[in-house]
DNA sequence: TTGCATCTACGATTTTTTTCGTAGACATTT
DNA sequence: AAATGTCTACGAAAAAAATCGTAGATGCAA
């Protein structure tokens, strides 16, 4: 059985992904600057998360370091796999359509897909 | 200011979506079957998304009429948004490889996807 | 008409998530 | 050494979500 992160605990995974092994020091710093948060909220949370077993984390000095436990395409699987269920009616495809339909996408990100289309065709 | 519909409230938003306009009853009863819940606990839930403004009703007879208020597209477009922002920093076209990779899709899903392909290109 | 079923309203509780204050340990600065 | 700053631990409160019991109204059936 998976557990799904929170809304927070999913910042901080996000930071520890992009910036490996940090102390709290450093992902409240980082996180402060787009939210309004104490330090001992990150703190708390941090080590929550330890106790749920998201996060591993070593002495160091006087502080931790920590790391996670989840990894990044695997968590983004879960969530991924799980809006597709709640919210797609189980249909990858509708979603994706509405992914490419509404943002953005360069003409390198297109063809990328379209190489992975023809991929998935070919292996079938 | 759009508000995110929490996860119990989605399911309700689903089956109205899907059902038309229903009485707490038959939603109940949706929900039943895949989740044990107790009938009030459905009513204080749509009672709560009526006074969010999610829900409008209409009396009928002795009980309610509830149809949905934000439309299924407008939602999946957001709840979609927010993920790509929050879960895949921003890049519409990775979660859309994810998706494709690791779910099974059929070969016309996959030429319907190929086509909005081509055409987002030639809109360019 | 009495009893049973089915509504809504509403308060209250429980659970989950987020937030932060305080205290104690230790290091660093003056 | 005293003051200051920076850690962690921990308790507790606040906020957000979910759950349910009870009461009162009304409809329906025996």
């Amino acid at each position: 059985m998976y557990i799904k992160p929170t809304d927070s605990e999913l910042e901080i995974l996000n930071y520890l992904w992009q910036a490996g092994p940090s102390t709290v020091r450093s992902v409240h710093d980082a996180l402060s600057e787009t939210k309004d948060v104490g330090y001992t909220t990150t703190l708390k949370l941090m080590q929550i998360m330890h106790d749920k077993g998201l996060l591993y984390r070593t002495e160091q000095g006087r502080s931790h370091i920590y790391v996670a436990l989840l990894g990044k395409e695997e968590t983004q699987q879960n969530l991924l796999g799980k809006m597709v269920e709640t919210v797609f009616q189980g249909s990858a495809a509708q979603m994706v359509m509405q992914a490419l339909g509404n943002h953005s996408t360069s003409k390198e990100e297109l063809d990328e897909i379209r190489e992975l289309l023809n991929n998935l065709e070919n292996n079938r």
